[in-house]
RNA sequence: GUGGCUAUAGCUCAGUUGGUUAGAGCGCCAGAUUGUGGAUCUGGAGGUCGCGGGUUCAAGCCCCGUUAGCCACCCCA
């Protein structure tokens, strides 16, 4: 009896309680929707595979943050680190049934060996959506449209899609003689809205090894500011030349001209050439989103376009574009920006139990209403009925159903709106019109 | 993985140079003429001071370890 074991969950793991599960939730519906409405098709893969799927296809930092070990079998596995590996292996596998091109999404639990920190998990949910089996840039420019259409869906109207492409990043390197040392040159780069440019340009010479001159061509391009016209205007004259450069840059002013004509708001878009980062197997457009009111927290969805998805798997070439939804480090946003519904119960109305005996009518009632869509629960006991109305409040309940010895001598019920405080006689035939209709409001 | 900061009631915190039964606000529970909730009043429950060692006559306070959270680096959702 001594012995009790302390409850708790491991670094960076984490209970969610109603109130977290009923939001997040939301966002894997919300999720699913905007996905299921451009026509990208579920799909699942195990949370466990074979570690040799997955390592070393992020750089050897991410085999580091490998959750790995033996299992009973002597296999030799690992947790899945994001949802992009095993969707190349899936596709590898599946091929010939699925077709190309295709489109997929897949809202999974992904764990990496972290140091946790606010909105940084060790597992945390992942929504993922991607194209293959086309380089055509409509895949790309539509990939922007479902991450603009994912944020406004959840109620974000302050943010920025920032957008760049690998080909303008490495056109200019291929010019100035960098080429070999992209990823050094790229990571350097990457720091510069936080370390500033004198800093950035030490660490290229120092570290990656590309003389001043170099360092200084790559920060004027990537410090170019203004309209994205502007910025791809000067790119242009910039990279003059370099044929997968300007390559480049066609395709992102076709997605700004594009994404416009299709009714984005041109301020939620932005070239920024700085944007350098995300895994190494990126080959064209990149994507990074942020929340204008909470920058600090990192970009919560992004993405890009690769070469070859399944190289690793397959002889078969699969070229593709997507992004991925971090929805765990987005709802760390959320709460933060007190953006967070604090109701805990997915029913919206309580049926108070008045008098014990009359629990017959309080689940016919219930089923009469849950049969015409509405969530209702019925509280088990016959407490006073001012705590029960505090429980109906305090849990998010809209409606509250109260009914005793003189509602049923009289066939009504009384409705109380619980937000509104006001309440209503409500004749037992018209109830379940009378609450969908305050539900609807 | 490296470095730093923090750890006291469900939550936010206070706790004097180590000194007797560890406090507050909010929250929770129960009452305030036994058919109705967010206000007020009254009362109550709830903490082996993250955990384990050590120093001391004496440790919430000092030292070591450990676990967790947060921050920076790294990397990224």
């Amino acid at each position: 009896m001594s012995d009790l074991i302390t409850p708790q969950t491991l670094k960076g793991f984490r209970d969610y309680l109603p109130t977290a599960m009923m939001a997040r939730e939301r966002l894997m519906e919300i999720a699913r929707q905007v996905y299921r409405s451009y026509g990208f098709s579920p799909i699942d893969t195990p949370a466990l595979e074979y570690a040799n799927i997955l390592l070393g296809k992020g750089g050897e930092e991410s085999d580091k943050q490998l959750f790995r070990f033996i299992d009973s079998g002597e296999r030799d596995v690992a947790l899945r680190f994001d949802l992009t590996v095993p969707f190349a292996r899936f596709t590898a596998e599946h091929l010939s049934e699925i077709g190309i091109p295709f489109k997929r999404y897949h809202l999974g639990t992904v764990w990496r060996g972290e140091k946790p920190q606010k909105g940084r998990y060790r597992e945390f949910m992942q929504c993922d959506f991607d194209t293959i089996g086309t380089t055509s840039n409509a895949a790309d420019i539509e990939t922007l449209l479902v991450i603009h259409d994912l944020l406004v869906k959840i109620g974000f109207e302050r943010f920025t899609v920032r957008v760049n492409n690998r080909m303008v990043l490495n056109g200019l390197l291929e010019k100035i003689g960098l080429i070999g040392q992209t990823s050094g040159v790229l990571r350097a780069l990457d720091k510069l809205a936080k370390i500033g440019r004198d800093a950035v340009i030490a660490e290229m010479t120092d570290k990656v090894g590309t003389t001043p001159e170099q360092a200084a061509q790559v920060l004027d391009l990537a410090s170019l500011t203004g309209s994205n016209t502007d910025i791809l205007n000067r790119l242009e004259a910039l990279l003059e030349g370099s044929e997968v450069g300007l390559q480049g840059v066609a395709r992102l002013r076709e997605l700004c001209a594009v994404s416009q004509a299709a009714g984005i708001p041109e301020e939620r878009v932005q070239l920024d050439v700085s944007i350098a980062r995300g895994l190494d197997y990126y080959t064209g457009t990149i994507y990074e989103t942020f929340l204008t009111d909470m920058p600090g927290i990192g970009s919560i969805c992004s993405g890009g376009r690769y070469d070859n998805l399944a190289g690793l798997f397959t002889k078969e070439k699969l070229p593709g574009v997507g992004a991925s939804l971090g929805l765990d480090r987005l709802l760390a946003a959320m709460e933060e920006l007190g953006l967070v519904d604090q109701t805990s119960t997915p029913a919206q109305v309580l049926i108070a139990c008045f008098e014990a005996e009359r629990l017959g009518d309080y689940c016919r009632i219930g089923r009469v209403l849950r049969q015409a869509g509405v969530g209702v629960e019925i509280f088990p006991d016959a407490k006073k009925v001012g705590q029960q109305l505090k429980y109906a409040d305090r849990k998010g309940f809209r409606l509250a159903l109260i009914a005793g010895s003189n509602e049923f001598a009289k066939g009504v019920w009384q409705v109380k709106d619980l937000k509104a405080m006001q309440q209503t006689e409500v004749a037992e035939a018209d109830l379940v019109t009378h609450i969908q209709a305050a539900l609807a409001k």
